[in-house]
DNA sequence: AGAGGTACCTGGCAGC
DNA sequence: TGCTGCCAGGTACCTC
């Protein structure tokens, strides 16, 4: 990430486009539940329906009386429920989600919005459109964006017995494998950095020859970086009403994303960077092998 | 079947 | 100053 050597500019660009990652996603959603659940949506504004894919149409038609039971989370996908049918919302790289209590003229990138009868404005934003926004009236877990998908990061199914028998035969760089959704869901560029580091793993070592017993600090370390930031999220939880709907982000400190170039933290060697299908990886040559 | 590459999209920086 | 090129990233989908 050499656009920014300077520390500051990448804090600046990271609090602009703070990207959803799967604590983001979850706090998204403890953010937004409270003022939606139980409510009836009265009205449905759709002002952009290209995002990563159209949105459903007749969305508004298919909304409007429904009353919303529950917020749920499988994997980065939110899924408002009603009698009905559900809501399935991703906010791909710089979507969000948040309550208005007073009308708000919208702006530029702020694509549709859902009136409840609590007089509530869900407003979702969503500059470069990489998010979605589908109605199903099925079962969403037979949705085959849903239905290939691993188990959560945070379940008990998540082990290192799971990812060493999951990896056997495959040549693929530890790094892809975990951030491979039929994997393990929730593992984003940033995180899969951070625990792969945490875990002393070199991101391009072959998935099938690592051992169960690295794999066994690796699901640890994936499950602590992401319940630390869902926790930190929860108590940092601004302004998702009225405000800009993003949850307080990067409140742990970044051992190697985004520091390539610089110290590692904890031998002082420099941090190589390399690019693994097109995304960043940043690592330790000397702690990770 | 597995691995790797591509496309989608925007804003902002580097460099000319 | 203004333009162009590049880059960040999640994820479905394409190709080999």
């Amino acid at each position: 990430m050499q656009a920014f050597s300077d520390p500051s500019l990448f804090a600046a660009f990271y609090q602009e486009f703070q990207v959803p990652e799967l604590p983001e996603v979850e706090t998204t959603r403890r953010g937004i539940e409270p003022h939606i659940r139980h409510r009836t949506i009265t009205r449905v504004i759709v002002r952009q329906p290209r995002l990563r894919w159209p949105v459903t149409p007749g969305l508004e038609q298919a909304l409007a009386g429904q009353q919303i039971r529950q917020v749920r989370r499988r994997a980065k996908y939110l899924l408002v429920e009603t009698g009905s049918g559900t809501l399935v919302i991703h906010l791909g790289m710089s979507g969000s989600l948040r309550i208005l209590k007073q009308p708000q003229p919208p702006q530029k990138h702020d694509h549709i919005d859902i009136q409840l009868d609590s007089g509530d404005v869900l407003r979702y934003t969503d500059p470069r459109r990489f998010g979605a926004m589908l109605w199903l009236t099925e079962d969403p877990a037979e949705h085959p964006l849903l239905r290939e998908l691993g188990p959560e990061p945070l379940d008990e199914v998540l082990s290192g017995d799971y990812l060493f028998e999951k990896s056997r035969g495959r040549s693929i760089a530890i790094k892809s494998f975990i951030m491979d959704s039929h994997v393990v869901v929730g593992v984003g560029n940033i995180y899969a950095n951070e625990a792969l580091f945490l875990s002393g793993i070199h991101p391009q070592r072959a998935a099938g020859r690592i051992s169960l017993q690295r794999y066994q600090a690796l699901a640890e370390q994936i499950k602590r970086v992401l319940a630390r930031s869902i926790e930190q999220g929860g108590t940092t939880l601004r302004d998702f009403v009225g405000g800009d709907g993003k949850p307080g982000y990067f409140q742990q400190t970044l051992q190697v994303y985004g520091r390539g170039g610089k110290p590692c933290r904890a031998c002082g060697e420099t941090l190589k960077e390399i690019r693994q299908g097109q995304r960043s990886t940043v690592y330790c040559g000397q702690c990770q092998r």
